[in-house]
DNA sequence: ATGGTTGCGCTGCAA
């Protein structure tokens, strides 16, 4: 079962790269962020080219900011907009989370608060915001995935220069620790222990994204039952390319053998013919092939 | 350069 997060920067304006790069990677379950459309809105855009691949969905959204979108081609149970206490900000409640349980797991996408400015409300609501998820999410089911934008940087090893990051909001101690205290499993940083450039977020301005200047806030945290199955883990830097991108790549996760056995929907090969088949790649450059060494 | 870009929805604000 592969299980993807993309934060969008509005779905509207991403559907020329959504459509295709759901078709080219197939994932069973997909949490997006970001959708910035009323769910009257998502639903005249998004329902039927999504029907046509195959997904059910779920949107929680009231345009302008935020909005948060579950899709799955392994069933939609029990959908929940928002969780229980969570916080608003400035007497309103956010579309920031939206929850189901898809292929036997409980899947959540979710847009964390900014924080904006250290010395904020936005700040102090942002660490509100995630004591109140930990807090939902502990008394919810075992199998659980954490998707979307966490707005935090988990270490100084996910950002392109931890001394830019000094006085500002995504890597503080405080935030830090409510990420920590969920006690679940970066699945990604748990694939890829030594990695370093592993970034999801790339600011549009002064050429960040060319300069390869980004930041992993882009997270997948998982039970440790799921996180055991993770085959592959990886971020989709591709999506990131091109004309009219998000800001943000997409995260991608496999996960194999389910609990009881069952593999579940097997991944179908890349649509990309020149890949399709396991064509053997050209010698290296200097490789002596098969070639005995006298 | 107190900068840069994109999106929303009107004009400046959020990211």
């Amino acid at each position: 079962m592969r299980i993807a997060t993309w934060n969008v920067n509005s779905a509207k304006q991403r559907m020329p790269r959504l459509l295709p790069w759901l078709e080219e990677r197939r994932p069973d379950v997909v949490c997006l962020q970001e959708t910035k459309l009323t769910d009257a809105a998502f639903d005249e855009l998004l329902v039927a080219p999504l029907t046509d691949l195959g997904y059910e969905s779920a949107h929680h959204g009231h345009g302008g900011f935020n909005g948060v979108a579950l899709l799955s081609r392994v069933g939609l149970g029990d959908v929940e907009r928002d969780f229980p206490g969570q916080p608003q900000y400035r007497g309103v409640t956010e579309a920031r989370a939206i929850s189901a349980t898809c292929g036997g797991l409980r899947v959540h996408s979710l847009y964390v608060p900014n924080g904006r400015e250290v010395d904020s409300d936005h700040y102090d609501y942002k660490l509100e915001w995630l004591h109140a998820l930990a807090a939902a999410v502990a008394s919810g089911p075992e199998d659980v995935a954490l998707c979307g934008d966490m707005n935090v940087a988990p270490t100084a090893t996910d950002l392109f220069d931890p001394a830019a990051f000094v006085g500002h909001t995504h890597v503080t101690g405080p935030e830090r620790e409510r990420i920590a205290a969920f006690g679940l499993i970066d699945v990604v940083r748990a694939h890829w222990p030594e990695a370093v450039r592993m970034f999801s977020y790339w600011d549009y301005r002064a050429g960040m994204f060319h300069q390869d200047l980004g930041m992993r806030i882009d997270l997948v945290l998982a039970s440790k039952s799921v996180a055991d199955r993770v085959a592959a883990a990886w971020i989709d830097r591709a999506a990131r390319k091109g004309k009219a991108p998000s800001d943000h790549a997409p995260v991608i996760v496999d996960l194999d053998t389910a609990p009881d056995g069952d593999i579940g929907p097997v991944v179908p090969p890349p649509s990309n013919p020149r890949r399709a088949g396991g064509a053997p790649l050209p010698p290296r450059r200097g490789s002596r092939g098969s070639e005995v060494t006298r």
